[in-house]
RNA sequence: CGGGGAUUAGCGCAGCCUGGUAGCGCGCCGCGUUCGGGACGCGGAGGUCGUGGGUUCAAAUCCCGCAUCCCCGACCA
């Protein structure tokens, strides 16, 4: 992509009353744009990232069995008032509406904007789920959840449309279940990693609700968060401070002078339903003895968006977001100085070069001058950066910065290519 | 939902106290000089001053209501 047809510009200002970190470098670098209090659009590079991630989350999740779907955001009220959370006084995040009545305008039956999908999962999966053969059975989306947070905050930490990743598991008996729930539990480790965040990130015991003990929550140590953790460094376990008890330490083997308070975000939970859905709506099956029984359930959250706001608060610098190559919009930042056609001719087959190698590149080709590129490639923080000069030219050079590193390198202009690929094979 | 702050050009702000033709910086357009860490000169374009009412010969400015945004707290299925 040549940065002279990018749809976004930088900026220099931000909002004055942006405080959050990851939302002044995002709407600075244009990755996403605010359209209101919690609701945020996703420019191009803004969805390049999110992309990235998704698809990380998505592999996983195939990994693992779960099959992809794509629930509607309308939600009718039946199923909802089977499971007894429709009224706004069990949930108060709704956005609610109607349609249109048969006979014109006026008002027909009542609509919400969907906060979660149990429900309307559980429905589907009453027409295809009726024997222990059907079991277990993973499927998962991301879609669009609306909740009206009575405050939005933090830029993507806490938003009122957002998209998620929500995978419901149907088992035919707990001990399936549990086994499941547990490969769950791998593969968010395995997608936190991947994402550069299992350093900071601790499987958190979380309150249950009235159906299990726990329910785990997927935290990022971070000073913006907005939950409390007691942590264990060692043994890698976070107890959330909701629920933590001496009997709860005691269960989970963990002592209270091991343990650090700390902030943190949730960036995925997972959660053992039991019947609590299946049983209202119905959702049985045969089993083997020819006994009809409820299935057992759980549901496993992931938020995208919020997960690239934990990323971008977490890594960036003074000079602006640095995006771990797993989520970057493109790999290379690539400069030109100066107009000379023997420069830019240069940068051209640079550009050419990767993008054949398979290296996605943003190649700055505006007439800038030099300290306006270099700010610029800081802010928008791709991984590396190359730069192309006169100087470098002449010596057959360019030169090759980590955006993670202060020390540029200069390298054979013919030998770049490979020097980068073999840069990022190793870190992929 | 309680408390505090804010709303003037795409973005960041001044002007308001003391009413009298709306200004600065960034960005944008044109010309020229520059060119390895956000250059400079000259000339331009761009604003129902959040919104509704009131006072006044006259309102960005004074008065009343409302909306929206940010922060702290409560809430977070």
């Amino acid at each position: 992509m040549r940065r002279s047809q990018l749809f976004i510009k930088t900026r220099k200002d931000v909002p004055s009353d942006e405080v959050a970190l990851n939302a002044q470098l995002l709407i600075r670098g244009g990755f996403v744009h605010k359209e209101m209090a919690g609701v945020y659009d996703f420019l191009p590079l803004g969805l390049a990232v999110l992309n990235k991630i998704i698809e990380i989350i998505r592999q996983e999740m195939n990994a693992i069995g779960g099959q992809e779907v794509y629930l509607s955001g309308l939600q009718p009220k039946d199923n909802w008032e089977k499971s007894g959370r429709w009224h706004d006084d069990v949930v108060d995040v709704w956005f609610k509406t109607r349609t249109h009545g048969a006979k014109g305008f006026h008002l027909g039956p009542e609509l919400g904007l969907g906060n979660t999908h149990e429900e309307a999962i559980t429905a589907i999966a009453r027409g295809h789920i009726s024997s222990y053969k059907d079991l277990p059975t993973y499927v998962y989306q991301f879609q669009t959840k609306y909740r009206n947070e009575p405050r939005a905050k933090s830029g993507l930490l806490r938003c009122r449309e957002f998209i998620m990743k929500d995978l419901y598991s149907f088992s035919g008996s707990q001990a399936q279940h549990d086994k499941f729930y547990e490969e769950v539990k791998v593969a968010y480790g395995k997608i936190f990693k991947r994402l550069g965040l299992s350093d900071s990130t601790y499987l958190t015991y979380a309150s249950g609700g009235s159906f299990s003990k726990f329910s785990h929550e997927f935290q990022t140590l971070l000073p913006v968060g907005e939950d409390t953790v007691f942590v264990d460094k060692k043994k890698k376990m976070a107890v959330n401070k909701d629920v933590i008890t001496d009997d709860v330490l005691t269960d989970l083997g963990l002592k209270k002078a091991d343990l650090k308070e700390a902030k943190a975000v949730e960036v995925g939970n997972i959660f053992p339903l039991g019947t609590r859905f299946s049983k209202p709506l119905g959702l049985n099956f045969v089993d083997r003895a020819g006994q009809n029984k409820s299935v057992v359930m759980g549901s496993y959250g992931i938020g995208p968006g919020r997960v690239m706001g934990v990323i971008a608060e977490r890594f960036a610098d003074k000079s602006g977001l640095v995006w771990p190559e797993a989520v970057a919009p493109f790999m290379v930042y690539l400069v030109s100085i100066g107009d000379d056609s023997s420069i830019r001719k240069a940068a051209q087959d640079i550009y050419s070069q990767l993008t054949a190698a398979g290296v996605s590149v943003l190649y700055d080709d505006r007439d800038e001058r030099a300290g306006e590129k270099f700010a610029d490639a800081d802010l928008l923080g791709l991984p590396y950066r190359v730069v192309v000069s006169e100087k470098l030219i002449k010596n057959n050079q360019v030169e090759l910065k980590a955006r993670t590193s202060q020390t540029p390198k200069e390298v054979k202009h013919d030998q770049l290519v490979e020097t980068l690929v073999g840069t990022l094979v190793k870190t992929l």
